[in-house]
DNA sequence: TGTATGCAAATAAGG
DNA sequence: CCCTTATTTGCATAC
């Protein structure tokens, strides 16, 4: 139970296979994938020449990172809609989760393949009507808006699904998002207690 | 103007 | 339906 380590893909040595779980005596599940497909494209230094040479073909290829993310739509991939540039610049920096690039990986390399086909092809005619395709939608919660959670928060850190709906109806929010955001606030007040003891313990600085 | 990044919404999966 | 824990992304905004 080891919060708020977002263990970072790290390019550097990293043994080839000793990596993917995060707990050592518990469930591995990303889905449920038949992990024995092929297991020699998980090797971390396939995905860092993967990643690189994934960037200078975009580049040649005249695409920007919002430009990838927002055609990756397009391709149609059961469960793939688009991604943001945000999302896509890390995949090339390499700053997702090992288990995140290689999700992504074969997504980004079918879109690859698909464009410079496309390319080859002179075939200028780029987005139609299309993608009735969803994003994940971020949703910002104004300051104003986000005091009076913390303030409710302060007295009450979990409220009854009465009382979020309520909530949500006086900040004018989606009761999913006020309900999501005492989740996440309580993660958050973990992590900080934990980083308080660690301070504590001197593993800190200061 | 494209690209990084910090902070934290939204989701996935088991209860 | 809601919670928790672990993770995946995206908005905003700094480079």
């Amino acid at each position: 139970s080891h919060l708020q380590h977002h263990q970072m893909y790290t390019p550097m040595y990293t043994h080839p296979s000793a990596v993917v779980n995060t707990h050592p005596g518990l469930s591995p599940h990303p889905g449920n994938m038949h992990q024995s497909v092929h297991e020699s494209e998980c090797d971390p230094r396939e995905l860092e020449m993967f990643a690189e040479r994934f960037k200078q073909r975009r580049i040649k290829l005249g695409v920007t990172q919002a430009d990838v993310g927002a055609a990756l739509a397009n391709l149609k991939i059961p469960g793939v809609g688009c991604l943001s540039q945000s999302t896509i610049c890390r995949f090339e920096s390499l700053t997702l989760s090992h288990n995140n690039m290689i999700a992504l990986k074969p997504i980004l390399h079918t879109w690859l393949e698909d464009a410079e086909k496309q390319a080859r092809e002179r075939k200028a005619e780029l987005e139609n009507g299309l993608s009735g395709d969803k994003r994940r939608k971020r949703t910002s919660i104004a300051a104003p808006e986000k005091r009076s959670l913390e303030a409710y928060f302060a007295v009450q850190p979990r409220p009854s699904g009465e009382k979020i709906a309520q909530i949500a109806e006086k900040l004018d929010l989606k009761k999913n998002v006020v309900r999501v955001w005492f989740c996440n606030q309580r993660q958050k007040q973990k992590r900080m207690k934990f980083s308080a003891i660690a301070a504590g313990m001197g593993l800190g600085h200061h």
